[in-house]
DNA sequence: AATGAATGAGATTTCATTCAT
DNA sequence: TATGAATGAAATCTCATTCAT
């Protein structure tokens, strides 16, 4: 959010009582307008969703979405920020639960399905769909969420793989990994909970895809 | 493209010169104008990509567009029925030159890198990225169009296991295989051919790639 | 229809079998033209219409059809042309039979209903409905056309008082009298036979039409 | 024109000054677009006058129209509203005023060729001429308001008769009646104002117009 | 005479963004 | 801060008409 005058003003660096309602006041409209926004974007899509529905829905005026956001790719693009943080922070947490063992691969996957796709499936749709091919800016923001998602599952798959004592074949492998895994996670979510409903399936769905990935692996390590 | 009226007067079945060179002309200019999309479509995205700058590329007005595609969708639509078309059968071939051996799962992989990423990266760019978030007919056709080609390697892979005499897990397994392999070679392309320019590294991506793969299928075979 | 060359050519003033074949063959396309256009032009409207359904529907190219007639606004004023001239016929016909009596009037009425409006919706709609408001051009054709209908009425009017020994109350009666008429009969037409089937009730229709045009010429008389 | 959200800060239920300021202009605005549509509908036709001669007629964007009109089908249908909305007051105050007499039904013939016809011909090319043929859903409007003003006249017809202490020679007669009476009219306006300026019979015009449907009336009661 | 592909002007419509209040 | 009316550029699409064959 825009850092605002009265904020930078404030005596000392307690915020008065009004200041700091009002500060509560701005976090939450912004709030609230992403969490709007990210509905629509995911229902209607990016492009049918107009400013001026988002600001419907959001009981604001348009002029206040732009008080609160550059422009429209701005939303989007703090949207992708924090959907992108919500799922670094899951897995991440995941791993580290398992301290980088080979389970914490598994309890990653696991949790990807059931706390992310089942329960959020605007937000999956968003990264995967509607963020893609809307212009060069937003693309550009995208690769970088992406590089920072890739790079922290290749690096858990160095830690994974010190852990064991192995080597992978190449110093490429691990970074085509972490693309891999995440490719097949992004299509199996969208295939199996998006594009129909097979929720039921889940169970089978997430064994057979860390045996997938187990296998895998194993395949590019060597002692 | 319109359908000609056939001639019920036309001797035989054959149509006369003139209607044949008007064809072939017809033909013609339909492939260049879908040549045309392709790269601009590619090039400056779907949406920057207006009707009159493809006009103006394919050196015909915006009406001759209108006469040879229903709107813009269509034009979008026809591409993807032509890049998917191109795919299927390149993988496909090579699958059945090896005889749904392993084999052929490395062929197709290294082909789909080689011959087609390399070779045509805008058609990777409209299947991945373009046609993207669209709207919601032309998700409803890319869907399509995934699922046929998901189904292409489940079947491969089904050929592939009761060659070797082997079972899969789950009746799942297959089509969670397919999904997986081609969100793999998705992303992949996307990561390391349309994000970043990395085909010098082309050769340890494909070997990695199948290595992956291979040790995912084989862990997901019992005897 | 256009004169076209060889007919004025062909040697004596007889034509020549295939001269006079082709003649036949020009003007049974040019009627298959205006009957295609009118049922177009009523079902669909005259904007909708383009000239292409015009041209598949009549089994013709786009071409042909300019061979044919000037432009677009040329083939809907052939057609009121040809339509007015039926309904002056129909009209006309039954004022004459009945000897311009006003038995003549109460005839002529009931055959705009039953053998105009019943048999020929399309026509209605066309003069009444889809020749207004196109073009200056329409317009004033549509004008001229009503005249002529109205000067044929106010005709009959006076030609129906000469014979009774009456006088209109003024020189502008009869005039306004055969604007009232048709009025009449083109409102009612529409409010029950177009807008809604009420084609079972046309006998009383048709009486109470007559009787209140009666009394509204009698009160327009004096001895 | 778009509802405003009904502030629910707001005391009372009374609008803030500058949200009632805002309202007056909004209202006026509506208005000045609706005359300005009125008179460009009139002189140039409805297909004729675009958007864009609209929108600089009245002085505002094209995007204006859009904000206070659904499209361009809406300005015409909002103008139908009120000029019928208009006629309707002007017609039953004058049936009212001459207390459902024959009186009346001669009031509001004159009113409406003098009042109306006059004084505001654009109106009345509106409403006979440019709201024809124009598009399914105007033509459906047009007939809703057609039947208001057929049961408008069709009831006066009625009241008159029980005044009278007559009755009408079928149950069908009033409507029929009506339907007659404003077929009249509209043709009568349409060839002797809009056609051709006869304005300087209209006396005439109007007296013998009262004279015919008086006589109509008187032949289709009974005692 | 007939064809039908090509044209391109013109119309409607959308919507992100601005700005006076 | 918040509002919402106003803007206008840009895009899509239609279709009567032409003309080479």
């Amino acid at each position: 959010m825009k850092k605002t005058k009265t904020s930078v003003v404030a005596e000392s660096n307690a915020l008065s009582k009004t200041a700091l309602r009002r500060q509560r006041e701005r976090e939450h409209r912004y709030e609230s307008i992403l969490t709007v926004a990210e509905i629509l974007f995911a229902r209607e899509g990016y492009l049918q969703a107009s400013m001026e529905k988002i600001a419907d829905s959001a009981e604001v005026s348009v002029g206040t979405l732009y008080f609160y956001f550059k422009n429209k790719e701005d939303i989007l693009v703090r949207l992708l920020d924090k959907i992108s943080f919500e799922l670094r922070e899951l897995l991440g947490s995941e791993f580290r639960k398992a301290d980088f063992s080979l389970d914490g691969i598994k309890r990653a996957g696991q949790f990807f399905f059931e706390e992310f796709c089942i329960k959020h499936p605007e937000k999956l749709t968003i990264i995967f769909k509607e963020s893609m091919g809307k212009s060069a800016m937003v693309e550009e923001y995208r690769k970088q969420i992406f590089d920072r998602l890739i790079s922290d599952v290749q690096e858990a798959l160095m830690r994974l793989s010190e852990n064991r004592g192995l080597k992978y074949q190449s110093s490429l492998s691990p970074e085509l990994m972490a693309v891999s895994i995440l490719g097949m996670y992004e299509r199996i979510a969208y295939h199996f909970l998006i594009g129909q409903d097979r929720s039921k399936e889940l169970k089978t769905i997430s064994k057979d895809t860390v045996a997938f990935i187990m296998g895998g692996i194993n395949n590019l390590c060597r002692q």
